[in-house]
DNA sequence: CAGTATCA
DNA sequence: TCAC
């Protein structure tokens, strides 16, 4: 069975064009939702073979959100620490591959964004459900000389905004379904999180966020 | 905000 | 410590 491609159009929602968001990072509002079922479609089947499963931080907690990967390498944490794996832990094998259409579109919210010739090698499906939040913290397990593109599908979510320091001041960006965000370059390692989610039903996804985050890790 | 918990 |  062939997969199924999509085509390379990040429609942009009426009037709304890239919103800045901080020096190197921008937010294109809407941008993925003329794919969301599609997309959302390849994450419940993703999920059959690399299941959604919370990871323990190496402090000991679990955290809220629910995770897997697709790409050659996924984001994995546990007590020992961070890192990205060829396998998922879970089932041994190597993480289901990353549909060619959604690279694509991360490239090409990437070129938006300025950074020409991003190629990402990961992506970490986070599957967040009513009340499950992501502390801030820093993307800092993979190169950061590519930015990272983050999809929101379903549920409303606030975005946590920061700095380069956990005390900056921090902003709430509200990221709706088929947002896309992009940071790299001077904002690249910028503290954000996410305020737990509020309950809602959504027709997609039903009490569900999904965020889909692309990097380069090698 | 300090103390604590703690996977495979 | 990407938790609580």
């Amino acid at each position: 069975m062939t997969q199924r491609q999509f085509p390379l159009d990040l429609r942009q929602s009426a009037g709304s064009g890239p919103e800045p968001l901080d020096d190197g990072a921008l937010i294109l509002r809407g941008h993925a939702s003329s794919h969301a079922a599609d997309m959302i479609a390849q994450i419940r089947r993703m999920a059959r073979q690399s299941p959604f499963r919370r990871m323990t931080t190496p402090g000991g907690g679990s955290m809220s959100v629910a995770m897997t990967c697709c790409g050659l390498r996924g984001w994995c944490s546990d007590a020992h620490g961070y890192r990205y794996e060829e396998r998922d832990p879970l089932t041994g094998q190597p993480w289901p591959a990353m549909p060619e259409g959604w690279r694509q579109m991360a490239v090409a919210a990437a070129a938006m964004a300025g950074y020409e010739g991003f190629a990402p090698d990961s992506c970490l499906i986070n599957g967040y459900r009513v009340g499950a939040r992501m502390g801030l913290h820093q993307d800092r397990d993979e190169r950061a000389d590519a930015p990272v593109v983050s999809l929101s599908f379903g549920l409303p979510a606030i975005f946590l905004w920061g700095g380069l320091l956990r005390t900056d001041p921090l902003r709430r960006i509200p990221l709706l379904h088929g947002d896309v965000v992009v940071w790299g370059g001077t904002t690249r390692l910028a503290f954000h999180g996410i305020a737990p989610l509020r309950k809602g039903d959504h027709p997609l996804t039903g009490p569900c966020r999904y965020n889909l985050t692309f990097r380069r890790t090698a």
